[in-house]
DNA sequence: AGCACGCCGACT
DNA sequence: GTCGGCGTGCTC
């Protein structure tokens, strides 16, 4: 008698996306379980992969073409059976395959084969003899014998200043025995403490009302700066009392050192921290600190909601609104979602914060499944700064042709005498976002990607920001050999020469993706901004949220509708957002705060509700506009974005198709196919690209059916064309 | 995806 | 008569 089980091999091929069936020898018979890693043989050459049990049963209809499992890779599973639930619901949902949701579960530091981190400890051997009875040797020998067994070899060659390869020799020569040591790589460092505040009232009944209320999902709509990190971390206490974890999502931007401080040092070793820059070794370790139980909470970005805990208690997602916890590479999950799966699973509550929540969720508040708690102020009583609003098409009328309205000049001038700091907010990096010939108006543009180029005066060069290519700056027009070669439209660089020239006493310092590439560069701005040596900060949307700066009195937002024309359905949301997290960051401290918001149209609701702080109205216009043009929360939006080298190949096939999926849809009116059509980034790097848009009520069944038949159509061409299909995209451009 | 099989042309 | 070009089809 038989045990078989179902295995996913370790092999990216969608063709490949299936359960094979193997035997379990007799050897593995008691020990197998889902969500082991095993070797198997593969293929007519019996190739050895890896692959993953995903199911265990004892019949089958025909084993003789089965083969036999090889042997386990590791001594545990990397995955539970709830965690299964899971893979299978993301693969219909996120349409992907079985080892794209496999692969998120395990550190990558596993799926490379990684073990345990081992050193080697030095003991003493036999005696010196006369050739070696000297230094370094006796030295090291000495050292050894007074720590016998204690002190590995990196340890001493690194401190006592002894070289590796003596310590080398004397093992080889029998004279010092080895043993292994597994060390640790995980961050032990000690957190000064981060003691318990106390919680203001509107405080207290949110955490009252999450503990005793029956809801699962909870939203804390709370101002910006309403404390809102004390509640989630009270909330964590209690769960760690009750014997259960916790997870916490923040943004990847939002993990700064603040924020890891105040955790470990209020939570000490029960905290595991998981950002982008831990090496695959480091993850490793803290992956298995969790699975081991030695850990109680973690914090981290969207991934983190895949470590392994077994008593999960509670899930808690700040800035819940963030579009970063929307993957966009397979599987295209959404951390929110998989968060609310979870809850199912464990049965444990989830709780979303943030200052602007997202339209879908307050809707969701508004229908009931999740329920809505409001702070409405500053937890230290520091009152919401006053936000005005400026008619920069008045300031044209008055003459004034600068960036800067005359009220922000002046503002600025204000802070500066005052010794107060002020943070400017431009959301485009570089000096000039489009070059133009002024006599035939040709735009200079990348010849790899449908876009024009961003002038860096740094670098004296015009950079495409999508790309990265970089040319030197053109003299003459290439089009009709004119001189008027002109630099048009402003970014953080042209505001920082500007504010120079203008304000020649100010210091200044800018935070965009120019400057921050470097390693701490980041954290550097952060502190000689929050130290004081610098007077204006000027900055691109990675300003916008989380920091703390109490000196901080003014906040300048220069041009509030550059994110309002953007072709994408969640464009109001995001200038509401971004205005309101931007002005978040004035007047934190004892000084009131206050911002200015200059724009074109002082008249549009996104603006116009950000500045009077009030986000119900602003909801109810917004969601009476998307009801109107069923855009989501009333439907889905499910993108097939085409791209190939081959300019006409791509056509011919996404037209056909197009002609394909509308008559698949045919017969559904709750369905409209858009497209095919050119997206409005025409070309990236070489390659075209054309999109299908379906929007409406998208069940399973149907994306299932929608990517099965652009799959069946594409299979001839798949060296040519890559597609890409996901559901309510991030960027749908 | 990756590998074996198979059916054609160029070469010792 | 053999080597190797890559088109086709299958993988428990």
């Amino acid at each position: 008698m038989y045990i078989y089980a179902g295995i996913i091999v370790n092999n990216s091929s969608v063709k490949l996306d299936k359960i094979f069936t193997y035997k379990v020898p007799d050897k593995l018979k008691d020990k197998i379980e889902i969500g082991f890693r095993v070797k198997v043989p593969f293929g007519m050459g019996n190739k050895k992969l890896d692959g993953f049990v995903v199911s265990i049963y004892e019949n089958v209809l025909d084993d003789t073409k089965v083969k036999e499992i090889i042997d386990f890779c590791d001594g545990f599973s990397l995955f539970t059976r709830k965690d299964l639930a899971l893979i299978e619901n993301m693969r219909k949902r996120y349409l992907c395959t079985y080892l794209d949701c496999i692969k998120v579960f395990i550190p990558r530091g596993i799926f490379k084969g990684m073990k345990d981190k081992k050193e080697t400890l030095v003991y003493i051997g036999k005696n010196l003899e006369k050739n070696f009875n000297r230094d370094p040797y006796r030295s090291i020998y000495e050292l050894v014998e007074s720590k016998n067994g204690r002190y590995t070899k990196n340890f001493i060659s690194k401190n006592y200043n002894l070289s590796l390869s003596s310590i080398n020799t004397m093992i080889k020569h029998g004279f010092l025995l080895t043993g292994e040591k597994t060390v640790t790589r995980y961050d032990d460092k000690k957190y000064s403490i981060y003691s318990k505040k106390t919680l203001n009232e509107e405080q207290q009944f949110a955490v009252d009302e999450i503990i005793n209320s029956h809801k699962k999902l909870f939203l804390i709509h709370g101002v910006t700066g309403s404390g809102k990190t004390e509640i989630y971390m009270q909330l964590v206490e209690k769960t760690m009392e009750g014997g259960k974890e916790s997870i916490i999502l923040v943004p990847e931007i939002a993990l700064t050192p603040q924020m890891v401080e105040r955790f470990k040092g209020r939570f000490g070793k029960n905290v595991s921290v998981f950002h982008s820059k831990l090496s695959d070794g480091e993850r490793y370790d803290e992956w298995m600190r969790i699975k081991g139980h030695q850990v109680k909470v973690a914090i981290g970005a969207r991934s983190a909601i895949f470590l392994p805990f077994k008593n999960l208690g509670l899930i808690i997602i700040d800035e819940e609104q963030e579009w970063s916890y929307k993957s966009d590479s397979n599987p295209k999950y959404n951390a929110r979602e998989i968060g609310e799966m979870k809850c199912n699973q464990y049965d444990c509550k989830m709780i979303l914060g943030s200052a602007t929540p997202s339209i879908k969720t307050y809707y969701r508040c508004k229908t009931g499944e999740i329920e809505l708690l409001t702070l409405k102020n500053r937890a230290d009583g520091a009152i919401m700064p006053e936000i005005k609003i400026v008619d920069m098409r008045e300031e044209l009328v008055n003459n004034n042709k600068s960036m800067f309205s005359r009220i922000l000049y002046e503002s600025i001038c204000d802070r500066l005498n005052k010794g107060e700091q002020t943070i400017l907010f431009l959301n485009r990096r570089g000096y000039s976002t489009f070059v133009s010939c002024r006599k035939c108006g040709y735009v200079f543009k990348c010849n790899k990607c449908d876009i024009s180029y961003t002038y860096h005066h740094n670098v004296g060069k015009l950079i495409c920001h999508y790309c990265g290519s970089k040319i030197d700056v053109p003299k003459v027009c290439p089009k009709c050999g004119s001189k008027y070669v002109k630099y048009f439209g402003v970014g953080t660089e042209k505001i920082e020469q500007h504010i120079k020239s203008e304000f020649p006493q100010a210091k200044t310092i800018r935070m965009d993706f120019d400057t921050t590439r470097k390693k701490n560069s980041y954290e550097n701005i952060y502190n000689t901004f929050k130290e004081g040596r610098a007077d204006i900060l000027i900055g691109t949307q990675m300003i916008a949220k989380g920091l703390d700066f109490k000196n901080v009195t003014l906040v300048g937002v220069i041009a509030a509708d550059l994110s309002i024309n953007l072709p994408d359905f969640r464009s109001a949301e995001k200038t509401y957002e971004l205005i309101t997290q931007v002005s978040g960051r004035a007047g934190r401290g004892e000084k009131p705060g206050e911002v200015i918001v200059q724009t074109y149209s002082p008249e549009n609701y996104s603006i116009k509700c950000a500045a009077e702080n009030d986000y119900e109205d602003f909801y109810n216009e917004e969601i009476n506009i998307r009801r109107q043009m069923e855009y989501p929360p009333f439907s889905d939006i499910l993108l097939i974005n085409m791209n190939s080298k081959k300019e006409n190949i791509l056509i011919k096939n996404i037209q056909n198709v197009g002609v394909f999926l509308r008559n698949a849809l045919g017969k559904n009116d709750k369905i409209k196919m858009l497209g095919p059509c050119p997206c409005e980034i025409s070309k990236i790097k070489e390659l075209y690209r054309w999109k299908i848009m379906i929007k409406g009520k998208i069940n399973l069944s149907m994306a299932q059916n929608i990517r099965k038949i652009v799959y069946d159509l594409l299979k001839d061409v798949y060296n040519d064309i890559k597609v890409n299909i996901d559901i309510n995209p991030n960027n749908m451009l």
